[in-house]
DNA sequence: CTAACTTTGTGAAGAATTTCACAAGCCCCC
DNA sequence: GGGGGCTTGTGAAATTCTTCACAAAGTTAG
């Protein structure tokens, strides 16, 4: 398949959410312009967007709100459950582990893991906290597709390396830090601190 | 000021986090090719995106470590403090509110709400959780240009109306919820969940 | 069954962003 | 003080992403 952008792909996971919503409410079907209303968006980009996966509409109709969530939901890959480990049982890798956005969407946290003796061994929404020095042992049973990093900056490429070694080939990474990941291994970076640089720059320069 | 993508900005905020760490390590200069590796981008990329504000670099030599980091302070508004409000002291609002990546760039937290009896009067880090029924009144005082959303999607936009109506001029907003404000008034959205079905994507379309 | 209306799917145009490539400037050494 | 070696700054080209605009297809009403 075409290489697909991200942000192509992002709006897709917004139009999924939206449809969900109105998956509950029962109603049937949807057209691009309400859908494009409800993301932030144009009409004719959701048209695009979806026009690279085939073709799901009715002329004249629109789109069948539960076909088309299910269709999106294989596009994603989310017609599978996930396995995930968070790695740092810190106030921010605590917080993700006990939230419920995660599992909602079939990522299941399987392990959390932390070097600081006093975490190891906490229960957090029913996992255990290990130690870290155990990571590859425990990776071994888990069998984990994708990591949470929210270890400090200096400790977070030496963890990709051990991550991807033990077969991880995702990794959500929290820390503050550029990281490098071999072929094959997807790394994202979420950056709480830049994000508010980004609105700092805005409101700094607006008008 | 021609229109600035947020692409560029966005890798502004990685420069001057290298600079920065090169800073503490005692460098003096730099080139365009050692920032581009550091932030996973290419030389010319660099010096275009620094050539939208100016030239700061001797040819031959590079970028003066300390002038180039300065330099984007000011650029990216953080010559400034800014006074920033968290709303709601769930897990994230929580670790937010302790975090401290956020004080070393100049954001100071002077407010954390919640609507939670139980939640109100507790101190995190200093600051003391007020009712969010007494939003209006303690925004005058604490006038802060800056609010981050840590509460359920339903409450989201209501409480974007009532943070811009009491003057704040920017909001990073943690709620998986599409969110709309007036003009002059800056949204950004960090969506965990959907930062994860990006990765859901890239690895069930691997290859 | 027909006509009026709605909405999709998609090439083509347009806009935005990134990459290329090279002249010009500056340093350093001899 | 001149030459070799780097590195910047930047138009132009290439690429990527978004918007336009419309034929085609389906719906609804009468």
């Amino acid at each position: 398949m075409k290489h697909i952008a991200e942000s192509t792909v992002r709006r897709l996971s917004l139009y999924l959410r939206f449809l969900e919503e109105l998956e509950g409410q029962g109603r049937e079907t949807i057209s691009s312009e309400v859908l494009a209303d409800s993301g932030g968006t144009t009409s004719a980009q959701v048209r695009k967007d979806l026009s690279f996966f085939g073709s799901f509409g009715k002329r004249g109709l629109g789109y069948s709100v539960t076909a088309l969530a299910k269709r999106l939901r294989e596009i994603l890959g989310l017609g599978q459950p996930w396995q995930v480990v968070i790695i740092g049982a810190g106030k921010i890798g605590a917080a993700l582990a006990q939230y419920r956005g995660f599992r909602a969407r079939g990522f299941h946290v399987v392990g959390i893991f932390d070097s600081d003796p006093a975490k190891v061994g906490r229960t957090l929404d029913g996992v255990t906290v290990s130690d870290l020095a155990q990571l590859e042992r425990e990776l071994k049973q888990l069998k984990p597709q994708i990591a949470v990093l929210t270890v400090p900056a200096d400790v977070a490429q030496e963890l990709v390396q051990r991550l991807t070694k033990a077969g991880v080939r995702g990794i959500l990474n929290f820390a503050p830090a550029t990281l490098h990941a071999p072929d094959g291994v997807t790394v994202r970076s979420v950056n709480m601190a830049l994000e508010l640089e980004i609105l700092s720059y805005a409101l700094a320069h607006e008008r």
